[in-house]
DNA sequence: CATGAATGAGTCTTCATTCAT
DNA sequence: AATGAATGAAGACTCATTCAT
């Protein structure tokens, strides 16, 4: 029916393409779940495949090792953060609150703030040896997105003639802030919700930058409404 | 009776007590260091005994379970950082002010936020099954914690005429941002020393809480006078 | 019948069966490849053919097992060897000094005693359950070969009245020379090349048969020339 | 009763040493047979601590590894062979010709020469991999035989104004005469016996050195007491 | 109190073989 | 003919826990 016509269908190969890539998928969205459920060294390969409904063997032939399963599925969760922050920014208007109040938006959009996501990022910040393993898939997404706040920063004080040292240190502190909202949201899910969290570093924006607040306000409802 | 002279010999009981505390304290702090050095999955009954000098078999004996042990190690980096506090709390003039900033100085007391510390934290926040635990050993502790700067809080704002409900908010938020703090610092401990988050933290608390800037101000200068 | 028309198709077949024995041979060669530089339980399937260029599925294709494979690997050395010894014992005069120089060159010819070859021989003599395999595949080859060499010797002890029994001896002696000369070469290539190994064989011979010394110097001489 | 006196029994701590080197010894046995008879493949840690008597584990714990336990076995063989050839060296007339048949009778000792002896020395000869840990661990040890032999030659052939040089060419020779015996025992015990290969060794050596011929068969009759 | 040999379940990883395409 | 994803049994190694000394 598809293709009764003269084109050869072209499909087998992609869908053995597209079956590949669902598989790793599949595994990866079972290694998320084991990871939050039962902690980094309670995942096991036995568990992820079985989880993803697949045999032991799969695992170690879609991903050379469990270690490059745990790579992958960072580097799974750091793009799929980093899209939604990409698309929040693009959504906005382009003014330096905007932007501003996206980054912060993406770190509490229900893609990327939940209860399994936030699971593995803790649960490699938390070992000292799946640190590394962090460290090295997805060091360089942390710095580039610490320097977008710091170049938000600087063109949102440009205008009130701010210094440019502070604008690192504020980048730092507001990272830290959301991540420690974050390891509360994960802790006390019930004390701290995620729409709480989003507006304890809504209202700390507000109070860093009183001049922008009006801005900020505006900015926030709209991002609200997508929510 | 111990003795089968009349004289009771000279304090065995107490030397061999003391013993015994100290083999517990050198397997608590031999788990501690292996903790921050091979993760909690790295930390092997074999490892921390050898860390300690030990035999394998004497972690068994003085902590029934690898569990106990982790309780116990909890439990002493727990009460360290209370007595931190306290001694912060007691030294300092007992304003609501000085209060706030004391609960704040014993997060970033070189006692309390080390790497090792830090590292044993993040590593029970970090696995799903350990959480349980850390729950069960700190979960009191933590609510305590948090509870005693709702209370400075309310006493702070009250001259203010501030509201009830925000006082909680305000409190997690707090807590939120130390352990965001604490979280760089273990990640990022060159772009996150102790002392950087610690200005961070009190930078944070003036802004809160303008009207009790000056107030804060000489208590930070006071408090950094120990440190 | 295969083709509609009249026509064969100009050698369809003959070119599959090239490409089929083309595919075998390529199998075989990378599986002495392997064992040559793996060892027998390094060498895998997978790693087979991915050194021949081919799929995993291709082997079980070509040959029904691993063990086939390795059955087929065992044939196609010792039809090698037999090939060359034929070629050199046609090649001399038929006489049974030339005959004897011929089985020994035989044995330290390039194709035949290099480490690769060697390697697999004494892969399948050293493991217990490969040796079976060997016995089976090879075994009937090898006692051509052994008792080829008796008759040879029974006819150029003849001359002196020689005795039967020590015939069977000698060509055991003998093979076990140039066994323990190729195990040498395969350890120490560099202290037993294959050259030496040739001339230390030759000088046992000749210090065996003194009365034929002449003729062994001689046929070894010519032989020599072809090497 | 053994010592209801003054003195403090040593044993308990003599008798765990004991036992460890039992353990080790049962564990090392183990691996000959296995590897005998299930090839260097074919044995597992399960098989050799199952035929031990022991659990698995217990491997890992005297033996860090299954290298380890591989190299222990070498040197374990290497050792023994070592003491038979001094022992025969030490009891015979210490005349070069007498010496030399002792270098030889050693590698046809019962103790050294008997199938699980070869097949372990064969089965790792045999593997490209096991090749190198051999040639680690027994290496030595071969290169000090070798010159044994050479330094017997010299002597041997001093007497009758000989050349240098050809004594390592002989030297290597007869070690690859020996080694080349070994093989066929191993591979056709019905065909090579122990005995036959021995004699076959004598007469080559009776061959190579005539002049000494008396000597060597005195000393072999001598030597063949002992068998 | 203390030791360390011993156990065995559990984990990762490998690999021959199968089979749908 | 050929591909390569999928399977699952089997292997090496780890490690908490036990227990005889």
């Amino acid at each position: 029916m598809t293709g009764s016509s003269g084109l050869p269908p072209p499909r087998p190969k992609s869908r053995r393409t597209l079956a590949k890539e669902e598989r790793r998928l599949a595994l990866i969205s079972a290694t998320i779940r084991s990871i939050a459920d039962f902690g980094l060294s309670g995942t096991t390969i036995a568990r992820v495949t079985g989880m993803a409904g697949a045999s032991i063997g799969l695992a170690n032939f879609h991903f050379e090792n469990k270690e490059r399963l745990f790579e992958a599925t960072l580097r799974h969760l750091a793009e799929a953060e980093r899209a939604v922050w990409r698309r929040l920014n693009d959504d906005g208007a382009p003014t330096p609150a905007n932007r501003l109040v996206a980054l912060m938006d993406a770190r509490f959009d229900p893609e990327v703030c939940n209860r399994r996501t936030l699971a593995v990022w803790f649960a490699f910040w938390g070992d000292a040896g799946a640190r590394d393993i962090y460290r090295r898939v997805v060091g360089a997404r942390d710095d580039e997105r610490l320097h977008a706040c710091v170049a938000i920063l600087r063109s949102l004080v440009q205008d009130a003639g701010g210094r440019h040292r502070d604008a690192m240190q504020t980048a730092l502190g507001l990272e830290a802030f959301y991540d420690g909202l974050w390891l509360n949201h994960l802790l006390y899910p019930d004390a701290f919700g995620r729409l709480d969290c989003r507006q304890i570093a809504l209202d700390h924006l507000a109070a860093l930058f009183p001049a922008h607040m009006t801005a900020l306000s505006t900015a926030a409802a709209l991002a609200s409404h997508g929510v």
